[in-house]
This record gives structure tokens, sequence and C-alpha cells, in this order.
DNA sequence: AAATCATGGATTGTTGACAATAATGTGTAT
DNA sequence: ATACACATTATTGTCAACAATCCATGATTT
């Protein structure tokens, strides 16, 4: 996701968000330790500019430093994802209420646009789990911006979702019940439309945990190991 | 709030503490912008470790930073430090929830011990409002580690609990209702005693809902300036 | 043979100088 | 007199070399 306006834009703030999308992605795995040198080469900067990156990858909770030791990717046990899930459950609760009394009607517009292109989406690329995860992001999203709550939104875009996503991308875990999904969807952004707060976060905070169980069956059944 | 333990301590690290605290007691205002070399001279470092500190202050929100123009503290104002409570809301209620699952015996009689040390202290020092807020503070520190969700208890921790300090100590808004808060305190441990997340987590929302409501009454009152 | 200690190598942390950018002040033109 | 343009200056962003710390390998001792 490459910022397009701003063009006064760090080396630092580069290797940010490089390093950012290669965790994410999966291209660093989990526990992988990686050496400052190495990552110099890769994005052709020095140390200084990287140290930089590193400490706020560090300060998000994506990287772990044992000083003198070097960095390593998180890694994330199963119960921590669980956890992350209980977090978001009430956060986003607390998104789609204040999203259901502030978001403008041109924004709810939008989200209902959304939701039908998640549809078409879905039934075209039957199984793609990429896809699916794509669409339940930008519904989430849309959502932590619509709740005009600057914090709320820095905190669940800057670093819950990338935590979540990381293990998304391995996991492929919106899979399963994309129909499900969507149609919970539509019910939240309905009451959003509704401007009825106290229903969308009811319904918000039931879709996460409905999301939630699912990863955790499927993790003890088919023994994925994340 | 010096840690005892860790030798392997590097410059940077030492100035983000220090940074952090500076922030948080007030020794740098709100808005105002401050000058690397400045801080180089004040800390007796060089301005490497420095960026490294400032990027991490940066990413936990604390300083703004806008490329090539240096980096300010950040300025919150009273709409955002309303949305800060509501965030701490769900949050904390979601962390006396799972408190009063998983407290040890022994955590809980801690807490006990804690709330009675709290009320001499208000007894004693009548009106310093200061060690309200700080009793206030060690309160809702614990439940949130006692939660035993390591990224929610850091991100309250880490992240909200500064922000919010930063502004008690400026107001000091933890008086007005000692006696009020002591109260609520000891009914959520009892909750939580009990094993009641239930009842444990609305109390806890109850109890910052009225916090917030009281700032702001405050504000509009005495249209106190922040 | 296993465990401990010491040494070498590699990596991290730190430093000070260099380059690039934005803010400020001055001068000129309207 | 005000507004705009330019040059200067100070500050930020970047770089490459130096110092300190840890990890691993191998030798020594019990």
């Amino acid at each position: 996701m490459p910022e397009v306006i701003s063009q006064p834009y760090t080396r630092a703030d580069e290797a940010f968000d490089c390093l950012q999308t290669a965790i994410v992605k999966g291209d660093l795995s989990p526990g992988e330790k990686i050496g400052e040198v190495e990552l110099c080469a890769r994005f052709n900067l020095t140390r200084g500019p990287l140290r930089e990156a590193l400490g706020r990858l560090e300060s998000r909770g994506l990287l772990v430093r044992r000083p003198h030791a070097g960095v390593k990717v998180v890694s994330v046990s199963t119960e921590e994802l669980m956890e992350l899930y209980r977090i978001r459950e009430v956060m986003e609760g607390l998104a789609a209420r204040q999203a259901a009394e502030r978001m403008t009607d041109t924004e709810i517009a939008d989200l209902y646009a959304t939701l039908d292109s998640h549809e078409t989406m879905i039934e075209q690329a039957q199984g793609q789990a990429y896809y699916q995860a794509e669409g339940d992001y930008d519904f989430h999203h849309r959502i932590a911006t619509g709740s005009r709550n600057t914090k709320l939104a820095q905190m669940l875009l800057g670093d819950l979702y990338y935590m979540v996503r990381m293990y998304r991308y391995r996991l492929s875990t919106a899979s399963g019940r994309p129909h499900m999904a969507l149609g919970e969807h539509r019910r939240i952004v309905e009451a959003i439309a509704q401007r009825d707060g106290e229903l969308a976060e009811f319904l918000m905070k039931r879709h996460i945990n409905a999301a939630r169980q699912n990863i955790e069956k499927k993790i003890k059944e088919g023994g994925l190991t994340i």
C-alpha cells in the first residue's frame, strides 16, 4: 500500500512500510531473526534510518528486540491470537456504535456498495481466500474510520489489524464461512443505516466472536499450526 | 519508574523513558516543538539513539512528526480526551472481566490491600490530587495486568494510560469524587473476588463512564482549558 | 566424556560529519 | 505599504566509521 500523496517520505518511513508488509504478507516468518545489515542491503539504505524503522515496528509489537542480540519477528501463540480477537470484539463494537452515530449518509452508501462488491467477489473467486480476507478487511477498515474516533481507528488500523492480517494470510481463516460473514456484515450495515448504535455494537461483537470461535475450532480440528 | 533489573539498557531506551515521563509530567507542554540538538544536550547523547527514541514515541502517539519539520508534543483536544475515555471504557471492561476469571487469590488479596492503602491516602492527603491520581493508576494497572491478556495490558499500560496521565497531571481530574471512586473500586474488586466477570465488566465500564462525565462537566463548568 | 571457561568473530549500539529540505529574513516590484 | 520572490540559515535526514556487547567455537579441566 504505497502512499501516493506524501512525497516528503523519508527512507525510514519507506523501510517501515516495506518491513510491515513483509511481515504481514509472510515474507518474514514469525520468530525469524533478521540481521540489520541484511535488511540494509535489501532496502538500499544504511543502518540509521533502518534502526529508526525497527524501533517503530518494535513499538507496535510486530518485532521483539533483545538488546545487543538483534530483533526477530513476533510470534503469536494460539492463545494470544484469541486474546487479540477478544480485544477486537470490544473495540470494534465501540467503532460500530460510534459509526452508527456519526457516519455520513454518503459513507453508508459506500458501505452498501462495498458489500455488493464483496458479494460478487465471493461468488467469482470461489474459495479464493485472499479476496475474502481483503473484502473483510475493507469492511472493518471503513467502520473503524467511520467511527470518527481518531485514536480508536489508529489503534485498530495501525496496531491490531496488522497483527490479525499477519495470521489471516497464513491461515486463510476468513474462509469457511464467507456467506455467513457477508450476511453478518449486511445486518451490521443496516443497523448503522438505521442509526441504531446499540444494535450495531451488539451485532459487531457477535460477528467477531463468531470469527474467533471459527478459528479456534479450525485450529483444534485441523491441527492448524500457526 | 526506572527498571532496576535491566542493565543492558541502551541509550535509546533511556531517552525514550526520559522523554515519556517528561511529556507525562508536563515538563514538555502539548504542542511544544522540540529540536533534536536541544534534546541531545539535555540527555547527553547523540542524534542517532535520540531519533530512535523519537520514532518510538511517535509510534505510540505521544509525539507527532512532520518530515523535515521536526517533532512536537501531541496536543489532545477535549473531544479527543473524551474519545480516549470511551476506548478505556470498553477495554478496561474487558480487562475487569478477564481479571475476574484469571486473577490468582493472592493478586486479589493484594488488590484489597491496595484499596485500604488508597483509603488512608485519601484521608491523609486531603485534597492532594496527586496521590489520588497515583492510587487510581495503581488500581487500574493491577487489573490490566491481572487480565493475563498480554496485548490488552500492553495497549492499556503502554499507550492509553500515558496519554490519560498526561492530562491527569495537568487537570488533577481524579479529584472531586475520590470517595465515590474508591467505593466504585471496592465494588469492582468484590465482583472480581466473587469471580463474577460480567458484573466486574459492567461496574468497570460504569466507573470509567462516570469519570469521563465528571471531567466533561468540570471542563464545561470551570472552563478548564486543556 | 561432560561441563566449564576463554578467545575470536560477528553483530549491535554509538558517534560525528555530510547532504537535503523547509523555515526565515531581506529585498524588490507593484 | 503590501505582497511576492529569492537567498540564507538552521534544522532534519542520511551516511560511513568506531566502540561495545553478545554468540559460537574450541580448548582445558574435572
